[in-house]
DNA sequence: ACAATTTAATTCGTATACGTAATATTCGAA
DNA sequence: TTCGAATATTACGTATACGAATTAAATTGT
């Protein structure tokens, strides 16, 4: 793979995006009044609106995190009052994450604020071309997951 | 924008490619042997390899930094040999970056196992498909730049 | 039953990046 | 020329994520 100019490199634009997507996430639910949500529950709380009560670790696995990132990121949402811990009943070494009130009724605002920051975003970008993107970083995501590269 | 799981969302893509590819990045560094260069000072050293003695702020703008970011990352790249800071004699405020002799040296093997690591990652992956996702990236780039999303 | 292994979660140190505020210097207008 | 605005960089606090090591509990092989 050759480029002359960073703007060319996939890694670059990937990160770029990444960083400027997650900026505008935090202006887009703040300008929303959703105060409580920082980019990076996204993923843990989409995947704890559709599954009650996973584990650190299941979430983490949904979500794309590593074990020891999860400890962190649950210490801040419980500290924003969006999911708590609590003993696993089976297993002493586990613990069950659950949504809180707050947790729950944050579903409605926070995919509307996300909705409304990426339908900004990707406006003007083809349907097509935004599928091929889409399968192209999954394609990614599967060679980086094979032996030898993770 | 509409998506049922997170695997269809592209911000959630993005950020898991970035992770990936990151963590790729660093390993296939060390592989070839190049120990002192970590992915996030890529960009940096690619800039420099063309450029010669930038300011911190304008090399930062190059590689898509903000001039906080920069402060650390000198640090970091200053410890590991690479670059140095040089007062800049025309404004006492400013300070050039200029690359050491193993930051011009580590050219060579950096190039190389930069651009196998994407090689192997991007394998599979049509041409012209690779030039969609470049130009969809840098679309959300330039909406991601406009008023009320800085 | 129980020692060895595996598993769940956390702790710790580090890297990475940002925004805001502080510091130092330069520049421009009066 | 001197004072106030602009600029370059850094300092500081916070968020985010990882890997290696640790702790505690469950599981497995004998």
């Amino acid at each position: 793979m050759m480029f002359q100019s960073l703007k060319n490199c996939p890694y670059y634009l990937v990160s770029r995006v990444y960083l400027a997507v997650t900026s505008a996430l935090k202006k887009g639910m703040a300008s929303s009044g959703v105060n409580n949500v920082k980019p990076a529950y996204i993923g843990a709380l989409f995947t704890l609106w559709s599954e009650k009560s996973l584990r650190p670790s299941e979430l983490g696995r949904k979500a794309g995190l590593e074990p020891s990132s999860m400890t962190g990121l649950l210490d801040r949402m419980e500290r924003d009052n969006l999911v708590k811990r609590t003993p696993d009943p089976q297993d002493r070494r586990a613990s069950r994450i659950e949504l809180t009130t707050d947790g729950l009724s944050a579903k409605g605002p926070v995919r509307e604020a996300v909705t409304q920051t990426l339908d900004t975003l990707f406006a003007g970008i083809p349907d097509t071309d935004l599928e091929t993107t889409k399968r192209v970083l999954r394609t990614v995501l599967i060679n980086c997951s094979k032996e030898g590269m993770k």
